[in-house]
Parts: structure tokens; sequence; C-alpha cells
RNA sequence: GCGGAUUUAGCUCAGUUGGUUAGAGCGCUGGUUUGUGGUACCAGAUGUCGUGAGUUCGAGUCUCAUAAUCCGCCCCA
């Protein structure tokens, strides 16, 4: 029998996990700071539920299997959960209401870089009655901007759109009809040559006039003022459009309201996210040094978030942030953000067994204190045990010896520096607090 | 689901036109007179060469099959 871990599903070592753990509570307390609540929902639904709103690949990527004759599956998303959350609960909810979570989601697609089976996504969502107010959507690159910058990443950009200019411009152009296969080709401009995406076009039946219109179109550039002031320009007049360009004026404008620097923030209008129920404005979030991690946290605007489940309306705004994703690929490039490898302040070791019991009472003295401590029982060479207090990582090393034992002044080591002082329990304990 | 590549020690990899006992670096274990680590030096362990078959006097090396992994496409965090 050989021990291996599934393909696409992440295990990490000890000190990464450390890491891990520390960007997602970074990521949960900021999520508290803006006034979401904590959810939780489990992980296997009804696949009849998950299943609700589903395009075709959602299906072939949901694992799913039957226990008894119930149809099962396990979420593939957060979002989903929260529909069905919503439309169970609204009675009891007070809206706006904002909640948070934090969970693995699953999908069995083939894994390749920085794509997992399981992976974490970290989800805000505000969800209103009948309407949501729009300046929402700003407040949400606000959490996003915060978490970023406090987790001391690379420089990034979030990109923003509003679905409805697209939407609305085509309609202009008089093929609304082809707006999914648009959107989808739209999405990939990027990726491929503009011969080819004008090409994909013609095959989608678009008129040259259409195509160079919409070709113009996405490649809009410059910074947001810029970009807002040639949308103006285009003066289509009432509809999708304009409804679409003012809430990107408000977008925008409360953004900055909200103290975002404006080079945190980009309008792209290639931006248009696979997922066809986001509605308005859309995120996308890149590094400006690695835009070969590729979106590290993505969402938008959904007008009416639990629609299969209830006929009361829910408009909602949200974003994830794919922690997996992100962890990998900044492991992968030096980039993790460590702030210590150990939950130990301190490691306390004994010249020998004579001294456990020293070594236990100073434990628990400084646990009360709620000072994180280990105690090494093993009994090896001392030059062993200075290898592992280093192995492991900690800042601290208490040393208890037949002279400490005596004196009850203990030798703290600085792991770092070298530095070696003796105190007592008192001065001990503040050192290490300090 | 479609296309391409890779597979040799725990990890990253080298291994000539097929030749006898398969290598390096890192890591690991131990040591450099046992109450002081990270550096240095010394010593040591570890492989069914992914698996199965074939060609050959002889296969890590050539052929075929199979599996796993990785990279594109699709889709997405």
């Amino acid at each position: 029998m050989t021990a291996r871990t599934l393909q696409g599903f992440m295990e990490l070592l000890p000190q990464e996990q450390i890491v891990f753990n520390h960007m997602k509570d970074v990521i949960a307390h900021t999520y508290e700071l803006f006034g979401f609540a904590p959810l939780d929902t489990p992980v296997l639904e009804l696949a009849e539920v998950l299943l609700s709103k589903s395009g075709g690949e959602t299906e072939k990527q949901i694992y799913a299997f039957k226990k008894g004759d119930t149809d099962l599956a396990m979420r593939f998303d957060l979002t989903v959960p929260l529909a069905k959350y919503i439309a169970l609960y609204n009675n009891e909810l007070t809206f706006p209401f904002k909640r948070y979570q934090i969970g693995k989601v699953y999908r069995g697609e083939r894994p390749q870089k920085g794509r997992f089976r399981e992976f974490y996504q970290c989800d805000i969502d505000i969800i209103d009655r009948d309407e949501l107010n729009i300046v929402y959507d700003a407040e949400v690159l606000a959490v996003i901007y915060t978490v970023f910058s406090k987790l001391e990443l690379p420089a990034f950009k979030i990109y923003i759109n509003n679905r409805k200019l697209l939407s609305g411009f085509l309609e202009y152009l008089g093929i609304a009809d082809k707006t999914v296969d648009v959107l989808r080709l739209v999405d990939k401009i990027k990726k491929i040559p503009e011969e080819a995406f004008l090409a994909e076009l013609a095959d989608l039946g678009l008129a040259d006039k259409a195509r160079d219109g919409l070709l113009e179109f996405i490649k809009i550039n410059g910074t947001n003022e810029q970009i807002i002031a040639k949308l103006e320009d285009f003066n289509i007049g009432d509809g999708l459009f304009a409804e679409g360009l003012e809430e990107l004026k408000t977008v925008v404008a409360q953004a900055q309201n909200l103290g975002l620097p404006a080079a945190n923030i980009q309008i792209d209008l290639s931006i248009t996210r696979g997922l066809d129920y986001y509605t308005g404005t859309v995120y996308e979030t890149f590094f400006d040094e690695y835009p070969q991690f590729g979106s590290v946290c993505s969402g938008g605007r959904y007008d009416n978030l639990s629609s299969v489940f209830t006929d009361k309306k829910f408009p909602g705004v949200g974003i994830s942030i794919g922690l997996t994703r992100l962890f990998d690929q900044l492991r992968a490039n030096n980039l993790l953000p460590i702030k210590t490898l150990t939950p130990n302040k301190a490691l306390i070791i004994t010249q020998d067994a004579a001294f456990t019991e020293a070594a236990v009472a100073l434990a628990s003295k400084l646990r009360a204190q709620n000072i994180a401590v280990d105690v090494m029982y093993r009994q090896c060479k001392f030059k062993k045990k200075m290898e592992y207090a280093n192995k492991i990582g900690v800042p601290y090393l208490v040393i208890i010896g037949e002279e400490e034992a005596k004196t009850k002044l203990y030798s703290l080591k600085d792991m770092a520096s070298g530095e070696q002082k003796s105190l007592d329990a008192a001065a001990l304990a503040d050192v290490l607090l300090g």
C-alpha cells in the first residue's frame, strides 16, 4: 500500500499551514471589520439544490453520488448554498444581510497550475430585498483592498466593469441575441490575437461594422476618468448602457470616497466573468507583476440571487478570494507573508529528566498568561535539543538545569540573536509578552 | 472531453553511440571529547531506474502497452 494524496488536493507542512491559517485569519478579521457576519453551510447538499441553476459546465465538474436513494453533491461554490440559505431563512434574517463564509468547495476538473479540486473560497456577499444600493458595490472593493493590503502581498489591481455596458452596447448594435456568446469571446480577448477574435465574431454571424464597433469598444483604455469620458462620448442614449455607465461612475466615485488608491482600481471593459448570473458590476483581481497567477479574487453583482428557490427578489453583490490558489501561487514564487514558523513563543528544554517538574510548572505559569509554550520532554544530547528548537523556528528558548532550578532564574535565549539572560518567571513572561 | 510532454534516492535532477558495482546537490542520520543551534569539516543510510511485456549475449538507455504526474484547450478561484 502506497501512501498518497489525491491530485488536486492541497496538503501542507506545519510551517506552511501556519502561514495559510494566518492568511485565513486576516481575511476573516477584515471581513468582520466591515460588518460581515460569519456563516457556515454544509459541504454536502441535495444534488437537485446545487444543480438547480447550473449550466452544463458545473454539472460536469460537480462531485455527486448516491447514498441510499438520495442524490447528494458536494458544493462547488458558496454562492448557491447562500441562495438556498436566503430562500430558507429570509423571514428570520435582517436585510441588508451581510455575511462572509470561508470554506472548502469541490470541483472535479482537470487540475493544472493554480487549479484544485478542493479549495478554499473566502466569500462576502451583501443581499437585500428588492433593491440593493449601488454603494455596496464600492464597499466590496474596499474590503478586498483592505484584505490584500493587510496581507502585505505584491502590488495588485482590482479590475472592474459593468455588464450592462457591454449588453447595452450589443443591444445598440442590434445583436443582443448573441450576448452570451459574445461575452464569452470578449473574456478571451487578452489571450487570443485580434484577427482570431474578429474571425470568431464573424463565425457568430456579426456584420463587419458590428465587429469593428465591438473591438473599438473593448479596446477603450486609459485612467478611470478617461474611460468614463470616452464611454460618455458614445452617446448611446437611455437604456441598459446608460444605466451601466451611471452605476460604474458611482462605484468609481464611491471607491475614491472610501479612500481606495486609484492605482488599485482599474476599469477594464473586457472583464465579463463567465458565470451568467452576474448582471451589473463585475470584479477580477490580478497582481501587477504576476498576471500568470490568474484572478485571485473575483465576483460581481446579481439581480436575483434566489430566483430558483423563491419568487421574492434578492439582489446582491459579492466577491470571493480563492485562498488555495492564492497561497499556492505565492508559495511557488517565494512571496508568502511569513510571520512565524511555530505557534509557540518559547520552547522549554531541560538539562535532564530531573528538571521536568520545574519545566512543567513554568510552562503552566506562562500558559496562564496566554503565552504559547512547548516543553521538550524527549531527553537527548543538549545539542540535539538546540537543533530541535532551531528547526521548529521557535523565537525563544528557556533552559532549565541545576543552576536554574536552584535559583529560579531561568536562562532565556533569543534564538535569532543568540543573546541569553537569566530571568525569574515574571520577568521572563514580560519578555515573551513584549 | 481533446491535444502535448514527463516519470531515475525524501526533493531537484545528471546518466555519452545499449556494456559489468546507477550518480550529484539539497535534505536525512551520526560524529568533530557529552550546558549552546544556525556556518564549516568528516562519515553514513536510502533506489525493484513508474508498471508490464518485447528486441538483445546484455536495457535506466531501443520498441510496444498501461498508469501516474505536469502543461495547453474548455471552464474557472
